[in-house]
RNA sequence: CGCGGGGUGGAGCAGUUCGGAAGCUCGUCGGGCUCAUAACCCGAAGGUCGCAGGUUCAAAUCCUGCCCCCGCAACCA
């Protein structure tokens, strides 16, 4: 019989630094999902890799003065490493430089011009390095990057577009029609709502304002921009060919049925890969599931505050299986999941040390104790080995729903309930009591029969999950780990077997005292290496966040002349009345007399400022500014404010009383 | 009235599709047991299910209004 193949992909991972927990947590679920199909019998072929292109990885490798290339090789063979190190069974690990992705990403440029999809035009805003991100001056934060906060500078290219528009009627029937394409299902009426039904824009497919890129084989100064590179990865590591020589892996594999990315790039993987692929002509993924995110506990994660979690610091201290417990288990479906090393000793200790460890360690002890290791069927059955019994056949078909619908933590949540329940029939049946009846020896051995046989099943569920410890456990019981469709029949291992003498502990407890001067180790070494980052980049290393608030660093701007400062008018005005603009959320608008006349201003200061006690107030105005309209007000100035690093706005005013009117210079 | 998610015992969550005894994990307290990793088993305390109305024999669940939090998006002049 031909197995059904069964094609999984993480996203590629960028190799601008080390990924962090969260970013691990990606490979690990789809580990566990390609596992777990393989033991269902399904011809699996799971692909990941790097995305390896861009203008921030060609500026990364200047800071370490390395070519792009020789940057890239470092970062991605540290993200293999810690994908080895999370003992995951990709089939593929696909790097954006590979040589065969390269010669197809250049094709499937070339198939696009050549069927017009794309066209020539030019790219225009401010561009924000770090983001990678063309900003419109309106979306500006202060004149920065509304994402970083960092400085901008204006950039204007020549590119290449895409014309989305040309298929999004097409897409749109599409996702309507297969409900099940997005998941979960909260995020379609997102993609929907806001980019597919407002009108696509075309989106721009190449750069020329760096050089580290795939190039674009008719015109050469521009290289590919980095989605359409990347997104490609799916089908390029299959042996996809843009000329139709397709290999045999797209043939058997393509369309894939899992895409698993994070929330934050569904629509890429929604609206523009899909898009990408239709006009190649080719099916689409069967599924893409925008998992949420793992976050640090209350702040945010950042290098600078040393409170970033890697998986390998997590590893060493608690071990691989127990990371990927965590991870997989604490993972809501649809909600993020928080993480804290705290939360990660807690989950250790109770369902690995106590629930699993323990009831392996206890088993296996008496049967030492009181048989010297053989683990014998005697027949001797009592009307509390039904349950236990009942629960444990039953855990595979319940696992099976649960993984069916990708809700993975569910379904091992459901193996621990097996667990739970083996804990439960020792205190019921009280070996220990049995032992001191000679008359009660062959109930005993049927006792311990019973909790082998159980503890071989719920770790022959586990193996898709926590490997290592599953192998583990069934080497300890001198067996193996049984077909996932024979773990619905109780009674498989094998009566007269001898168990180990010397059970390994398989998860110590840990005490949270002994943790946090490691964690603390890791944490200063951490802020060690970023500050020796930030001085190779030139930048002054703020000092650490004491209790007082740091003095804030000010970046002067490009020198201007005298002329310059006098061309902006600045004046005393009264507010007279000021009331809400009431489509926005953030604005205020003012009726400010200034001298002889009145102007309407709109400040997005609401947040600060009510509007009844913004009436009387004198505040600093910049009269001969352009008028432009906000959320349909007309404003006509703008009141000054000072803000803060956390964008806290205070507004300017004389500090002694002056008439409205009068010029500030 | 931009789009969407959320508000359930101390903490973290399920339950809301299609109304019908308020459930899980951790923590706390009490008890049991001693095979085991101070573990395991049992029990208890603790909630006006964001607020206010409405429909109903019956509402966490359906309807109406409102208040908070969080994403995205923007309008931060």
């Amino acid at each position: 019989m031909d197995k059904k193949p069964y094609y999984i992909t993480t996203a590629i991972a960028y190799t601008s630094g080390k990924p962090h927990i969260g970013n691990t947590y990606e490979i690990v679920l789809a580990d566990s999902i390609a596992r777990y199909k393989r033991a269902q019998g399904y011809d699996v072929y799971f692909q990941t890799g790097t995305d390896e292109h861009g203008q921030k990885i060609e500026e990364k490798a200047k800071l370490y003065e390395q070519s792009p290339k020789e940057y890239v090789d470092g970062i991605s063979t540290t993200i293999k490493g810690i994908w080895d190190l999370m003992n995951t069974s990709y089939d593929r690990f696909i790097r954006t430089t590979d040589e065969d992705h390269v010669a197809q990403i250049q094709k499937i440029v070339k198939k696009f011009y050549d069927q017009g999809d794309i066209y020539k035009s030019e790219y225009e805003g401010m561009y924000c390095t770090p983001c990678e991100s063309f900003w419109t001056a309106s979306q500006l934060v202060n004149g920065k990057c509304p994402d970083c906060g960092r400085e901008v500078k204006p950039a204007k290219e020549e590119a290449y577009f895409f014309k989305m528009s040309k298929y999004a009627p097409k897409l749109i029937e599409h996702i309507n029609t297969h409900p099940e394409f997005i998941q979960p299902v909260a995020r379609k009426n997102e993609m929907m709502n806001n980019f597919l039904l407002p009108g696509l824009q075309d989106l721009c497919i190449s750069r020329t304002s760096f050089k580290w890129g795939i190039p674009v084989t008719f015109d050469p100064k521009h290289v590919v921009y980095v989605w359409l590179d990347a997104l490609s990865n799916y089908i390029t590591g299959l042996g996809y060919d843009a000329d139709g020589n397709h290999g045999d892996l797209y043939k058997k594999y393509w369309p894939a049925d899992l895409h698993l990315i994070g929330k934050d790039i569904i629509r890429f993987h929604t609206i523009y890969w899909p898009i990408f692929l239709m006009a190649l002509g080719e099916p689409l993924p069967k599924q893409v599931f925008g998992h949420p995110w793992l976050l640090q506990g209350g702040e945010k994660m950042s290098k600078s505050r040393g409170n970033v979690i890697y998986a390998d610091d997590l590893v060493n201290l608690f071990g691989v299986d127990a990371v990927r417990y965590f991870v997989l288990h604490e993972m809501p479906f649809d909600n993020d999941g928080v993480i804290t090393w705290d939360l990660m000793v807690e989950r250790t200790n109770s369902d690995l040390a106590n629930t699993l460890g323990n009831l392996v360690n206890r088993t296996i002890s008496m049967t030492n104790k009181y048989f010297a290791g053989v683990v014998e069927s005697t027949g001797v059955t009592e009307d509390v080995d039904a349950d236990l019994k009942s629960v444990v056949t039953g855990t595979v078909a319940r696992v099976n729903a649960k993984m069916d619908d990708l809700r993975v933590a569910d379904a091992i949540s459901e193996i621990f309930t097996l667990f739970k329940r083996c804990n439960k029939y020792i205190d019921e049946t009280m070996p220990w009591a049995l032992a001191k009846d000679e008359a009660k020896s062959d109930r005993l051995k049927e006792v311990l029969y019973n909790l082998t046989e159980a503890i071989t099943i719920g770790a022959s569920l586990l193996e898709s999950f926590l490997p290592e410890t599953a192998e583990k456990i069934v080497k300890m019981l001198n067996t193996q780990i049984r077909e996932l469709d024979s773990l619905d029949k109780f009674g498989l291992y094998k009566s007269g077997t001898v168990v180990t003498d010397a059970p390994e502990i398989l998860f110590a407890r840990i005490d949270i005292k002994d943790i946090m001067p490691k964690v603390e180790a890791i944490q200063a070494a951490q802020r060690a290496e970023y500050e020796e980052e930030q001085r190779r980049a030139g930048v002054t290393v703020e000092a650490p966040k004491k209790e007082a608030a740091p003095d804030v660093h000010v970046d002067m701007k490009e020198e201007i002349e005298y002329d310059d400062f006098g061309k902006m008018q600045f004046v005393v005005g009264e507010i007279v009345s000021c009331e809400e603009v009431k489509k926005s959320k953030k604005l205020l608008c003012s009726q400010v007399k200034i001298g002889d006349t009145t102007k309407q201003i709109v400040s997005g200061i609401k947040a600060w400022y009510k509007p009844e006690e913004m009436v009387g107030k004198k505040v600093m105005v910049l009269l001969n500014l352009k008028p432009a309209t906000l959320a349909g007000v007309v404003s006509e100035g703008m009141i000054l404010c000072a803000s803060d690093a956390e964008g806290n706005l205070c507004i300017m005013s004389p500090e002694k009383d002056m008439p409205s009117g009068s010029a500030i210079s």
